[in-house]
DNA sequence: CAGATGCTGCCAATTTCCGGCAGCGTCTGT
DNA sequence: ACAGACGCTGCCGGAAATTGGCAGCATCTG
């Protein structure tokens, strides 16, 4: 059997078990000696398996795994497909990647009569605006940054041609008709500022993170903006 | 790269597209030459993967395969959490709830690490344009005249005050930026139309149905239109 | 029919995989 | 505190799988 076969079976195996299954046991079933187990547990958890390991136990297969089946109505399925059709045609390369791959994993654990549906979609995404990308800053490098809670230096202009340099606290990303809006804390300005992602010329991520919880951060900022917060 | 993560990245690459893809463009995406791409796909048919090889076609992932990956990414919740949210935000009400209802199933199942992304979601959908929406027709009337695949009588004003009656056959819902296009096919001009959904003033379902299939319908439509299907 | 595509066999060079050993850390139960 | 069970890592050499290229045939679309 190969390995690339075994790493499947692997999974199946952990996953029909609830309790711990020592390597021992695995490496039996799997007809493989017991180093080659543990070579194969760590190549699966980095693909992103959670199995974890406990001395004195066994390995067990924490939830969050798989997908379970999931049952929509109409409307929700409808809503989705737009909803992931609208990320997939406005955003940036890897983020619209990134919905086409949701959809497509949510569609592969639909009961069948939900995936007529899916083929039948009665709504649509029209072209809009182009968008406006002047400069190209990498925005998955930008999400990550604010993920991380950590400083930036961008180079930004502000229409009129003149360019500035800022120490900013990147907090989210705002994507609007045509144009997508950094939301960020100015150590310049010692405020909130927003600043058009087409206008940034450079985005440099620091390695010092910055003082406060991000969620605070934007908290502050929700209420001085007045923008309700989602859900 | 593996074998291992390869045959998972391909997996995951089929899932992607409805429509068949070569095994060419595969074995690019993969990086990686056609003879090996054919026998990653032998080595998958052999899991018990139900791929269809068609010449002259490509490679297609009939549903009902049910192998990791199958949890989402990072970036996969992030534009599923973003895509829903515009949907909440821009469309009319029982499709904004049925979005927000999607979104609470699928963060139902998320496993608890993945939750903690969805409450630190770094991307928001802004404030758009403010729909257009003076005659307030039922959407969600028209969505379900669509699905069932049946005329209906619409009142349309063209823009400068002038009403006509016609007979349509209703086939998409398209959401632009502040508006929403309804496409069908007028018996009136025997043509494709596209009428904006705040211009109709009266949207009467009929009960009969019309004499053709929807998705071929659809199909003539993009050709005339020269748009790309979707996936 | 031509063109695109799927599919198979063969082969040599390269890469990886594997098992065994040795040793260390960590948790459980006594 | 201790023993035992287990997880985990580094190293090594031989074995096995993987890979890409080539050549050729089959099948479907237009």
């Amino acid at each position: 059997m190969s390995r690339a076969e075994r790493l499947l079976d692997l999974v199946q195996l952990l996953r029909r078990h609830r309790r711990p299954v020592s390597g021992r046991r695995l490496a039996d079933e799997l007809g493989v000696s017991i180093r080659t187990l543990y070579r194969d547990i760590v190549t699966l958890q980095g693909q992103g398996a959670p199995i974890e390991g406990e001395p004195g136990l066994g390995y067990v297969l924490k939830p969050g795994f798989m997908l379970p089946p999931l049952m929509f109505g109409e409307d929700e399925i409808e809503a989705l497909l737009l909803g992931s059709g609208w990320v997939a045609d406005r955003a940036d390369g890897p983020l619209a990647l990134a919905a086409r791959d949701a959809m497509a994993k949510i569609v592969a654990v639909l009961p069948p009569d939900l995936t007529r549906r899916v083929e039948e979609a009665v709504l649509m995404v029209g072209p809009g605006r182009p968008l406006a990308d002047m400069m190209q800053i990498d925005l998955a490098l930008v999400r990550r940054t604010i993920r991380a809670e950590r400083k930036a230096l961008i180079a930004y202009g502000d229409g009129e041609g003149r360019m500035s340099e800022r120490l900013v606290w990147p907090l989210a990303l705002s994507f609007f008709d045509h144009v997508r809006i950094l939301i960020a804390w100015c150590e310049l300005r010692q405020d909130f500022r927003h600043f058009r992602a087409d206008r940034i010329g450079r985005f440099e991520p620091s390695e010092t993170r910055y003082p406060q919880r991000r969620a605070a951060l934007l908290k502050n900022w929700r209420e001085q903006e007045g923008v309700p917060s989602p859900r």
